[in-house]
DNA sequence: CCGTATCCACAAGGATACTG
DNA sequence: CAGTATCCTTGTGGATACGG
C-alpha cells in the first residue's frame, strides 16, 4: 500500500471535496441562480407565460445562444415549461412550472435583501478600495 | 445623424441592457452567491469566526488562491471582517460582519428550498434526458 | 420565428513555487 | 501561518452564419 506522497493525499482530498460540493443541493441551486440570465428570465416569467421573441426583447443583453441555453437548462431542471405551437411561423411559449413558481419566494428574498443592503455594500467597497 | 444599421442599433441596445443588468442589486448579489466558494464560506463562518487555516481545511476543494480571493471579495463587500493578529507566526481570523449575518436568512431560504426540491429537479432531469 | 452549429475571446479558476 | 506571483488550463459566454 504504496507510499503516497502528501501531495497525492491532498489531491485526493481535493477531488473528494469537490465532488461533494457539486452534489450539494444548495450549491447546485446557487450555481443555477448565479448564471448570468437565470434570475432575469425567472423575473420575466413571473407575470405569466411569454413567447420566445418576447423574452428576447426583454433580455436584450443576452445572445440568442445564451437565451436558448438558459431556457433549456431551466426546462431541464423542471422550472420552466416549453410549449411549441406548430403554426407557421412556429410559436414557442415559456412558462414557469409549479416548481419554478415555488422558487420565486426565494428569489424575492434575495431581491429584498439586495435592495435593502446595496448601499452598505457600495459603502464597504468604497472604504475598502480607498485604503488598498 | 448618421445612418446606423440595424446591427449597430442592436449592439447599442445590448450594451445598455448589459450595463443595467450588471448594476441591478439582485444580480450583483446572485453573482456573488453564485461564485464557487462563497456559499460554503458563509456557511462555515456562520457558527463563528475561523482562522484562515481552519477555512482551508473546511474547504479542502478550494485552491489557496481561490480561498483568499473569495475572502477578499467578501471582505470588500463588507460581509466578512478580516482580523490580523501580529504574532509569530501570524494569525488571521475571519468573521461575518452584521451585514454578512443579515444575509444568512437568505442563504437559508435557498438551502431550505434546495433540500425540499432536489428530488423534483433530479426527476425532471432524468425525464428530460430520457427523451432528448 | 425559433432555433442550431461553428468558431472564438476572455475571464475564472487552478498548480506550483516562493516570501514576510 | 498566511499570503503572492506566475504560468497554464478550462469553461462560459458571445459573434456570426445557417437551417427547419
Amino acid at each position: 500500500m504504496p507510499t503516497r506522497t502528501s501531495a497525492q493525499r491532498r489531491e485526493t482530498a481535493r477531488d473528494a471535496h469537490r465532488a461533494a460540493v457539486s452534489l450539494c443541493p444548495t450549491n447546485r441551486v446557487l450555481d443555477r441562480l448565479g448564471e448570468r440570465w437565470v434570475g432575469l428570465v425567472l423575473k420575466e416569467l413571473e407575470a405569466g407565460p411569454l413567447r420566445h421573441s418576447d423574452l428576447a426583447r426583454a433580455l436584450a443583453g443576452a445572445s440568442q445562444k445564451m437565451l436558448t441555453h438558459t431556457l433549456r437548462e431551466l426546462e431541464r431542471d423542471g422550472l420552466v415549461r416549453r410549449t411549441v405551437t406548430a403554426s407557421v411561423p412556429v410559436r414557442v411559449d415559456y412558462a414557469l412550472t409549479p416548481l419554478g413558481e415555488s422558487l420565486l419566494p426565494v428569489v424575492h428574498a434575495v431581491t429584498r435583501w439586495a435592495q435593502e443592503h446595496v448601499q452598505e455594500i457600495d459603502a464597504a467597497r468604497q472604504a475598502y478600495d480607498a485604503e488598498n
